[in-house]
DNA sequence: GGAATCGTAGTAGGTACACA
DNA sequence: TGTGTACCTACTACGATTCC
């Protein structure tokens, strides 16, 4: 076992740094281990004692949840590698552990291999003059009582939204329709453009230098007129005949898996709504959700499969994530894996049909059915929803009934909202289709 | 005829955006 | 935090054209 320095945060640095520095007189490995030197501080997440005698030292390892080494990590081990040389610490070797995402819990809380360590000693050790150039940069600018002279840009938050970003907005001036809201990516030309000529307002943007899309995005909110090309939306759907079924999942994904024969990471589903339209205009809803704790993985396969039937089209929204979840499941259940696999040749994105023929001023450049819905049906509103009202609060809210802390009261709660939730994805969906098709839902639509 | 240039097509890699 | 898809760019290969 090893020792812990507790929560620096939460315990004080000082303490901290009093409790690491008795701790390295002992050969017991160290977690949250807290240096400071040359005006820095650095917190080690894993210090292992190596060697004996006059070659005894440590090994850091720093954890990371993500599933490869990133620049900026290769940044960070250099900084901690430098502090706690700094502070004396006789640093051995380096190295950073992140989560191997194709490792498979095989259960019984047996988790050797899911992490993997990348030795990055070497590295981290020559770049000591860099790391020293940084602090010593920053001390200046605490020195200065002065912000640094730096345009916002895409610095200020990748990877990590910086802590002044929202003070350093607020010097800019506002604009009206920003560039920002044009969709997908900038050609060299318009960026270069749009740089030369310091543009900030969308109607300044030569349309030349516009592909299809900006283009329709800038001319609906230039004219605040919205387009819709009625006839291209319904031919686009005209030949997925009625019955129809309109589908929509949630999914949970853990760093740490705690089901068997599940991977890190995976996007595991636990509940799904699907809305059937009749060629009568008959509307149904069937839903599936499971707050049990165990994998849900199975019986949502075996309900999905009775609630969509034998044929008719599945409408979702961003088609490729159900179907690739519907090929995990059919990967897991060799049983039901023809059946599973027959759904998804079923499956119609209805968001292509938006992005090739609707845009609405306020979806601001995104096409994502929470910006498509309010200007389409103005009646269904996400907001409106109690407490769950998008997918990742959906994920937190199952992780949250899945507590042993979690009351039955709570969980009943949880489970209201989230049935709430996913049926509103579905019939939103099926309101989106009847208007793209042109079709009222209180006709007989045979 | 050979070299240089241009346009097109295919491919690989990076990025943005959709979903959770 | 992840994955999948679409789009953009850069690169390469190839054929057609132009020039010497």
């Amino acid at each position: 076992m090893g020792e812990d320095v507790n929560d620096p945060q939460a315990e004080g640095f000082d303490a901290a740094f009093q409790r690491t520095q008795a701790l390295l007189q002992g050969r017991q490995p160290i977690f949250e281990a807290a240096f400071r030197a040359e005006g820095a501080l650095a917190l080690a997440d894993v210090l292992l004692p190596v060697g004996r005698g006059s070659k005894r030292g440590w090994r850091m390892v720093e954890v990371k949840s993500s599933t490869s080494v990133k620049d900026y990590h290769r940044d960070d081990v250099a900084i901690q590698a430098y502090v706690a040389h700094a502070a004396g610490v006789p640093l051995t070797a380096i190295a950073l552990a992140h989560i191997d995402s194709s490792w498979v819990y095989p259960g019984g809380g047996d988790y050797q291999g899911l992490l993997l360590e990348n030795d990055l000693s070497d590295e981290a050790f020559s770049r000591a003059d860099e790391v020293r150039g940084w602090i010593a940069g920053a001390q200046q600018i605490v020195a200065r009582q002065r912000a640094p002279k730096v345009a916002v840009g895409k610095q200020c938050g990748d990877p990590y939204e910086c802590g002044f970003l929202a003070h350093c907005q607020r010097q800019l001036p506002a604009a009206t329709h920003p560039i920002s809201w044009l969709p997908g990516r900038r050609s060299n030309a318009l960026q270069a453009h749009i740089d030369a000529h310091k543009l900030t307002e969308l109607k300044e943007v030569p349309d030349a230098l516009l592909n299809d899309s900006q283009l329709r995005v800038k001319k609906a909110t230039v004219t605040g007129k919205p387009y819709f090309d009625r006839q291209g939306a319904a031919q686009a759907l005209a030949a997925h005949k009625l019955p129809a079924y309109f589908m929509d999942f949630e999914t949970i994904q853990f760093a740490v898996p705690i089901w068997p024969g599940t991977r890190p990471y995976q996007q595991i589903p636990f509940q799904f709504s699907v809305h059937r339209l009749t060629r009568t205009g008959k509307l149904e809803q069937q839903a599936f959700l499971d707050l049990s704790g165990n994998d849900p993985s199975l019986a949502f396969a075996k309900a999905l499969l009775a609630a969509c039937g034998e044929r008719g089209p599945i409408f979702v929204y961003n088609a490729g994530f159900e179907k690739a979840r519907i090929t995990e499941l059919a990967g897991r259940f060799a049983r039901l894996s023809e059946s599973l696999l027959a759904l998804n040749e079923r499956v119609v994105d209805l968001l292509p049909v938006a992005r090739a023929h609707y845009y609405h001023p306020s979806q601001q450049g995104s096409w994502s059915i929470k910006a498509v819905l309010p200007a389409l049906c103005p009646d269904l509103r996400y907001g409106d929803l109690d407490g769950v009202q998008d997918g990742g609060m959906a994920m937190a809210a199952f992780q949250e009934a899945l507590s042993p802390t979690c009351s039955p009261a709570r969980k009943a709660e949880i489970e209201r909202q989230l049935l709430a939730y996913c049926a509103l994805d579905t019939y939103a969906m099926v309101r989106m289709w009847a208007v793209f098709s042109g079709k009222t839902l209180e006709e007989n639509l045979v």
